[in-house]
DNA sequence: ACTACAATTAAACGATTGCTTAAGCGTTGT
DNA sequence: ACAACGCTTAAGCAATCGTTTAATTGTAGT
């Protein structure tokens, strides 16, 4: 145990201080402000899910409504929504025999929006 | 044919207008404003893409540098930044032997800003 | 020209994801 | 109580994704 682990591959180039990996830690010391935020983007990271968010920031719907404008399958929709509700971008509320879905918080909004400008210049 | 396919499900409830399907339509029309815009999320929604991309928000780095900072291999920090590239979401410049990559444009910092604050009132 | 090194690419494998079918749960109407 | 309906859940399957190993390209130094 001559080595620390952490530094399998140190001296690969010059960009940092030859003597001392001070530089490396203190970037991967920033590693932590994105931490775990991947998770959030991989939700939004399905056709169907950004358009369910986006269907539901327009109108409040159940889940037969969704899964007929997206001419889905009432369990694909329900798998997504399951997945949403974990992470509390959407609450419901049962009405009789439907359960209607809508927005948990508009940040989700704000996302898709700035999401849109740049995908916008960049096609 | 008697019957257009896109109602395969039109009256489930009531929520829509029981007579026709103007306001599903309406629906669905609205839903190109959002069409293919988790191709972007998708790329966002891998952990060490999202950190490849704050690193590079922070410093200039070379690919050898990102694979020291995750502790990953040079082959896989590759292929994401080869993804990165094809989304232009970063650009490079080689000197020498080394390839430096930056960020081909800033929206993506604003992005990941605005899901770290709503992410940090989610925990 | 040859060696060394940074980076890319290709092929292959294991893991994850999203959909389908089928069964189960909760509510409403008769 | 029973049947019908909306929705959820579970299991199984095909497809996609991320990593590894190995081979290749490109640049610099001897």
């Amino acid at each position: 145990m001559a080595e620390a682990p952490s530094r399998a591959r140190a001296d690969c180039c010059d960009t940092f201080d030859p003597s001392s990996s001070a530089a490396r830690d203190a970037l991967r010391d920033r590693l932590l402000d994105v931490a775990g935020l991947s998770e959030l983007f991989k939700v939004l990271g399905d056709e169907t899910r950004t358009r369910i968010l986006y269907l539901l920031s327009l109108k409040e719907l159940c889940v037969c409504d969704i899964a007929d404008v997206l001419e889905m399958s009432l369990p694909a929709v329900s798998h997504h929504l399951r997945l949403l509700r974990a992470h509390r971008l959407v609450k419901y509320r049962r009405e009789g025999k439907q359960v209607y879905y809508s927005l948990d918080d508009d940040h989700i909004v704000g996302l898709i929006s700035l999401a849109q400008a740049h995908f916008a210049e960049e096609r």
